[in-house]
DNA sequence: CCTAATGTCTCTAGGAACTAGAGGTTCAAG
DNA sequence: CTTGAACCTCTAGTTCCTAGAGACATTAGG
C-alpha cells in the first residue's frame, strides 16, 4: 500500500490534485491508516495513470468519468467506448495536423530570423487557415475566413 | 466592419470570450460606434481565429500572447523573437509527439474494441500503461509539461 | 526513547479561462 | 414607431486545479 506522496510521485501527479479527484467521485474513497492517511493499492494507481494520460491528452474530467464508468462494468458492450476512442481519434489527428502546420511556421521564423526583423511573420496565417480545421467546428460554424 | 456577434460567429468565439479577450489585452480596446457598441476590422478577425485555434491546440493564453506579439512588433530585432519562437517551437513539438502517441492508444482501442465487451477492451490498462507511451515519463519522474 | 524533519490531514482561498445572469440600452425590421 | 434581437456593464458561478495555514502522523538520527 503506497502513501498519497508515493502514489503521486508514482503517477506524476501532485498530491492536493490526488485528494480533489477524491473528493469529486473519481478516485473512491482511499482506505486510512490508523492514523487516518490515505492508503492506496496498485489498482488504484492505475487508475490514476489512466485518468492523468486521458487529462494530458485533453479529456475533460467527465469523459474520463465515463470512460472509467465503463470499464467498471466489464459486461457491457464495447460499442460506446468504441464511438468514444473514435470521435477522439479524428479530433487528435486534425489537432496533430494544424500543430505541424504551426511547427513549419515558428521553424521558418527560427530560420530566416538569422540577423533579420521579422516584418514577414506569418504565425496568425498559419493558424487561421481553416483548410487544417478537424472536422469538429467546421461543421458548426462556417469557416468564413473569405 | 462587424459587430461583436458578427465576430463571434465568424471566428467560432462565445461573445463573452471576446469581451473577455479584450479585457485581458488579448485583443485591442474595439473601436465604437455612436451607440457605444464594438466594431471589428477584418485584421481582428483574423488575429481571434488564430486565439481560437491556438486555444483548440490548447497554448495557454500567456503563450497565446507571445506567438501575437511575434507579429505585432514587426520591426523588432530578431533576438527576442527568435527567443519566443524557438521556445514555442519546442512546446509545438512537444505538443506533437505527445499527440501522436496518444493516436497511437487510440487506434488500439479501437481495434481492441472491435466487437468484444469491455473486459476484452481494457480501457484502462491501454492508456495506463506507460509502456506505451512515446513521450517518456518513467514511473518516477512527473511528466514533462510545457 | 526523544526529537527534528518530513509527510499528511482538513479547510479555505486563489487563479486561469471562461460562462451565465441581471438589468438596462441600441439597432433594424415591419 | 414599436418590438425583439443584439448589445452594453457588472457581478457571480464553473472547471480543474494549486497554494497556504495550522494541526496530527510517521520516520530517521542521536
Amino acid at each position: 500500500m503506497l502513501t498519497i506522496g508515493k502514489l503521486g510521485a508514482a503517477a506524476g501527479v501532485k498530491v492536493p490534485t490526488i485528494r480533489y479527484y477524491e473528493q469529486i467521485g473519481l478516485l473512491p474513497d482511499a482506505e486510512r491508516s490508523t492514523g487516518n492517511q490515505r492508503l492506496y493499492s496498485r489498482a488504484v494507481q492505475d487508475r490514476l495513470a489512466f485518468i492523468r494520460h486521458a487529462r494530458e491528452l485533453g479529456f475533460p474530467l467527465d469523459a474520463i468519468r465515463d470512460l472509467l464508468g465503463l470499464s467498471d462494468r466489464p459486461d457491457q458492450s464495447c460499442a460506446e467506448v468504441d464511438a468514444i476512442a473514435r470521435t477522439q481519434l479524428i479530433a487528435v489527428e486534425g489537432r496533430i495536423t494544424r500543430l505541424q502546420a504551426l511547427k513549419g511556421e515558428l521553424a521558418r521564423m527560427v530560420d530566416h530570423c538569422a540577423g533579420g526583423t521579422i516584418s514577414d511573420c506569418r504565425v496568425i496565417e498559419v493558424l487561421g487557415n481553416h483548410a487544417h480545421c478537424a472536422a469538429d467546428h467546421g461543421r458548426h460554424m462556417p469557416c468564413v475566413s473569405e
